[in-house]
DNA sequence: TATAATCCCACCAGAACTATAGACATTAAA
DNA sequence: TTTAATGTCTATAGTTCTGGTGGGATTATA
């Protein structure tokens, strides 16, 4: 759902976002802004390319650059051509009938509503939030660490 | 964040809960009655009786159910119990000025601020339902399937 | 042609996940 | 007291996922 990968990519096109008036940018370029590992990066961006989020120039003085403006670019896109379908579950898919691992019946499986529910607040969230919102500077005030309890996380 | 071990766990809970008046329920008919796999909700089940959500009757005619009413274990626990924390970069948890992988510095990093937001919904919501939301019949109604898009999920 | 860049495929190691086996401890009933 | 039923616990096997790398083919420029 949320893998380094993804995060690896966020942040390599939070780099292009933020240099889309400089010309395309290399792959040594991102890594070595960004701290990132120069191989995974290029299959990364590879991977982005390939979902039509970025365009390459190849051969000499080639690069990558965003496809389309950062403020078209949705979080939901780039998390998804990455890790693939937000949610893990069968039974949770919109018009599915079929029950998944631990479903008898889909239809009534008690996970679903909660898993549906859950997946749309953070769907909407990656839906509305775009590279350009990302790339702004000093964006990180604009939630508070404090919201967000100590032990959910690592 | 939320794997099939914690969706079993979801599913053997909600069991317990819906039959909470009848006496502790053996790992046997858990598994029967779930369609899950014995041995692996047997490991299960013991995560959950050692994060102190179950209790367990040892012996002939033991078996398990909730150490609390179903309206006071919040699925967030339940998760926790199974998954381990929710959130799993370092740069996303409170007061935390730890960088992690392709953060350079935790507190520009452009990807926490986002993070933050969409676990702190997702978390909201797991901690607001109970158990006792999963075992009422029919809950299945009350978030349309039609509000999860369908090129969210597998 | 030389050079410098992306493209693309295969591959690897380690971690995580799913699941099972089996020996052991505990309890209640016969 | 014996026996059968049941949870406890640890180890481990098999598979998939994740993170990451190597190397050659392709493309563009000078």
């Amino acid at each position: 759902m949320f893998s380094r990968k993804s995060k690896y990519a966020l942040h390599a096109c939070t780099f292009l976002a933020r240099h889309s008036a400089d010309g395309p940018q290399q792959i040594a370029t991102i890594a070595r802004e960004e701290a990132l590992p120069k191989k995974f990066i290029e299959v990364i961006l590879l991977d982005l390319r390939h979902a039509g989020l970025l365009k390459s120039i190849r051969g000499r003085d080639g690069g990558y650059e965003l496809a389309k403006p950062a403020h078209e670019i949705a979080i939901m896109q780039i998390i998804k051509a990455i890790d693939g379908p937000l949610i893990p579950f069968r039974c949770v898919a919109i018009r599915s009938d079929k029950t998944c691992e631990g479903c008898r019946d889909a239809r009534t499986c008690p996970v679903a509503p909660l898993m549906r529910r859950a997946f749309a607040e953070i769907a909407a969230v990656f839906e509305a939030k775009t590279l350009a919102d990302l790339a702004r500077d000093a964006n990180f005030l604009e939630f508070p660490i404090s919201n967000v309890e100590d032990d959910y996380s690592i």
